[in-house]
RNA sequence: GGCGCAUUCGUCUAGCGGCCCAGGACGCCGCCCUCUCAAGGCGGAGAUCGCGGGUUCGAAUCCCGCAUGCGCCA
C-alpha cells in the first residue's frame, strides 16, 4: 500500500471572526502540508446556514493572509475538487446517502418531531440514555418507497447502533475503541436535503483526498461515526487528527474577556504576524526542551503533528507581548522602519503632516527598538519628534524627585544653563551633546541624575523617553533649547 | 445521566524505566550595567510529577482504581 500524497485541509465555518484557536488549527495544519510537500486547501463549512455571518470568509482570508498561509485549493481559487462551499455540493451527499441506503448503512425515518420530543421525554423520566430508538429501521421498504415516492418528509439515519465496537486510531492518542450500543442511528440527511456535518464532511474528505483529518477535539466523541461512514461507503480511512482547544488565561474558555480572540485584532494591537505565527505554533506544540523562538523556515523543517501536546494549553498574553519584543528587536531595520512608519502614519495625530519624515524615523529607529513590545506603543514613545508644540509638563511633574521638591527656581536655573549650554554648542553630535551635558550639570553642582530628568521632561514631555543625548541630536538644536527655555521659564514662574 | 479525552513549577512545556531529590521558556524577585525606560548579563524563589494501589532491583515514565477538569450526546 502506497503512502497517499499528504493533503490537509483547514474547514471553517463562516460563523465570525476566526477564533485564535481555531486559527492554530489553521497553523499546525499548514505547517504540516508545506513540511510534507503537500497541499493544504480551505473548504468552507456552511450547512448549518441559522449560524452563517456575513463577510465572514472575508476574515477569514485575511487572517490567513495576515500569518502568511497560502492555501493550492480554496473557494476563492477553486482546484480540481471545487467547488470548495459545502452549500454548493449537496448533490453529492445526496448521491452518498442513496448509497449508504441502497446498501443498507441508513434508512428514512420519518418520525415527527412531536415523537421524537415525546421520546425523548419518556427516555428521560426512564433515566435511560437519551437517543433514537431506532422507530423506522424495521418500516417494510415498499412502505417506505411509497411514503419517500408522495414527498413525505423524513431524514435519512446511518445504522449506528449494534452489539459490536467501533475502533479507530487518533494520531496524537492512539487506539480508541467505542461500543456502539452508547451510539444511536444519527442523522446524515436532514428533510430539507441539507447533510449534517457528520456526513458531509466524510464525502467532502474522501472526495477531495485528504489524508490527514485535523479538527479540534470536540470531535473525537463522534470520530466513531464518521469511521464507521467511511468503512460503510467503502473508503480508505484517513489519519485522524484531533487538536486541543486553547483556554483563556484563567483556564477558563477563551473569551473576549480575556482580551483578543481574533488574530486580526492582534494585528490591530501592535502584534507583528510572524510573533502571532510562532507563539501560537509553539503554544501547544515543542520541538525539544528549549527552543522557543522558530523562523518560519525552521518551523518548516522540524515541525510534526505527533509532536502536539494533547492538553488543552492556556493563553499567556504576557509570553506573547514578549516574543513579540523579540521579534521587533531581531527584526532588520529597514523592515522595522517600515512598520514604525505604517503604525505612526495611523496612529500620529492629524495635525501632523503627512507623509511622515522617512529621515527623521530612520533616526530614531534605533533607540526605541528595544523598548517597544507592540507596535501599538511607538506612538506615545515618539511623538514628541513630530509635534512641534510639545506642551510643557505641568510643574509638579518636574518637581517630584526629592532634590527638586522644594527649589523649583534651582531646577528652572539647572535648565536654564543646559539651555545656554546647548544653544553654544557648535558640534550637534551625540558626543558632544553628552559632553556638554555631563560638563554643564557637574559645572552646576548637580547630579546627573537629577538634571537630565528635568531635560527630558522639557524636551520630550515624558518621564520615560529615548535616551536623552540621541534624543536631543534627533530633535535639532533649536527645538531642543526652546523646550528647555520653555520649562526653566514655567518653572520660574509657578514659584 | 451515559460516553470520551486529559492531569509535570502561576503559565507553556521537556521527559517516552535508571542520565530527574525533574530541564528550558514566559512571568515574578534580587544584583550588575545605567541619563529615564527598556534591552542585556548574573543569580534566586517556584512542581512531594492530581490522589491511592500495584508491576519492577528501580516509575513522572507501565497497569488498575479514584478524584478533578474539559468535551460530546440529549
Amino acid at each position: 500500500m502506497t503512502t497517499p500524497r499528504v493533503r490537509v485541509r483547514y474547514a471553517p465555518s463562516p460563523t465570525g471572526d476566526p477564533h485564535v484557536g481555531n486559527i492554530r488549527q489553521a497553523i499546525w495544519s499548514w505547517l504540516y502540508a508545506r513540511r510534507s510537500g503537500g497541499d493544504f486547501l480551505i473548504r468552507l463549512e456552511d450547512t448549518d446556514q441559522t449560524r452563517k455571518v456575513a463577510g465572514s470568509l472575508e476574515q477569514i482570508y485575511a487572517s490567513l493572509r495576515w500569518l502568511g498561509i497560502d492555501w493550492d485549493e480554496g473557494p476563492d481559487i477553486g482546484g480540481p475538487y471545487a467547488p470548495y462551499v459545502q452549500s454548493e455540493r449537496l448533490p453529492l451527499y445526496r448521491v452518498a446517502a442513496d448509497q449508504l441506503l441502497a446498501t443498507g448503512h441508513a434508512y428514512r425515518c420519518f418520525c415527527s418531531a412531536e415523537r421524537l420530543a415525546e421520546m425523548r421525554k419518556a427516555q428521560q423520566a426512564a433515566g435511560e440514555p437519551p437517543g433514537y430508538d431506532g422507530c423506522c429501521r424495521a418500516l417494510a421498504p415498499e412502505d417506505v418507497g411509497r411514503r419517500a415516492a408522495a414527498g413525505e418528509p423524513h431524514v435519512v439515519r446511518f445504522r449506528m447502533r449494534d452489539d459490536g465496537t467501533t475502533t479507530l486510531v487518533d494520531l496524537l492518542r492512539g487506539e480508541i475503541t467505542v461500543e456502539n450500543r452508547h451510539f444511536d442511528d444519527f442523522v446524515i440527511l436532514k428533510s430539507d436535503g441539507f447533510p449534517t456535518y457528520h456526513l458531509a464532511h466524510v464525502v467532502d474528505d474522501h472526495a477531495m483526498k485528504i489524508s490527514h483529518v485535523t479538527r479540534g477535539d470536540e470531535w473525537l466523541p463522534s470520530a466513531p461515526r464518521h469511521a464507521r461512514i467511511w468503512d460503510a461507503l467503502g473508503y480508505r480511512r484517513p489519519i485522524f487528527v484531533h487538536f486541543p482547544v486553547i483556554l483563556g488565561p484563567d483556564g477558563g474558555k477563551l473569551s473576549k474577556r480575556h482580551g483578543a480572540t481574533s488574530v486580526l485584532e492582534y494585528a490591530d494591537e501592535g502584534y507583528v504576524p510572524d510573533a502571532v505565527f510562532n507563539f501560537l505554533a509553539v503554544l501547544g506544540w515543542s520541538f525539544d526542551d528549549k527552543t522557543e523562538i522558530f523562523t518560519r523556515q525552521q518551523l518548516l523543517a522540524v515541525f510534526d503533528l505527533a509532536d502536539i501536546s494533547v492538553n488543552p494549553a492556556a493563553f499567556d498574553t504576557q509570553k506573547l507581548e514578549w516574543m513579540n519584543g523579540v521579534y521587533l528587536r531581531d527584526a532588520a531595520e529597514p523592515a522595522l522602519v517600515e512598520m514604525f512608519a505604517a503604525r505612526l502614519d495611523r496612529d500620529l495625530p492629524a495635525g501632523v503632516p503627512r507623509p511622515l519624515d522617512r529621515a527623521l524615523i530612520e533616526a530614531f529607529t534605533p533607540h526605541i527598538r528595544e523598548r517597544v513590545k507592540l507596535l501599538s506603543e511607538v506612538v506615545d514613545l515618539v511623538d514628541f519628534f513630530f509635534v512641534r508644540d510639545v506642551p510643557t509638563p505641568p510643574a509638579n511633574e518636574f518637581l517630584s524627585a526629592k532634590r527638586w521638591r522644594n527649589d523649583a527656581a534651582g531646577a528652572a536655573r539647572s535648565l536654564e544653563a543646559m539651555a545656554d549650554a546647548l544653544g553654544a554648542l557648535g558640534d550637534w553630535t551625540t558626543p558632544a551633546i553628552e559632553a556638554s551635558m555631563r560638563g554643564t550639570a557637574e559645572a552646576i553642582g548637580e547630579t546627573v541624575g537629577d538634571v537630565f530628568t528635568l531635560c527630558r521632561l522639557a524636551v520630550t514631555g515624558k518621564r520615560v523617553a529615548p535616551p536623552l543625548f540621541e534624543t536631543i541630536e534627533i530633535v535639532g538644536s533649536e527645538l531642543a533649547v526652546s523646550r528647555l527655555r520653555a520649562a526653566a521659564l514655567s518653572l520660574a514662574t509657578a514659584v
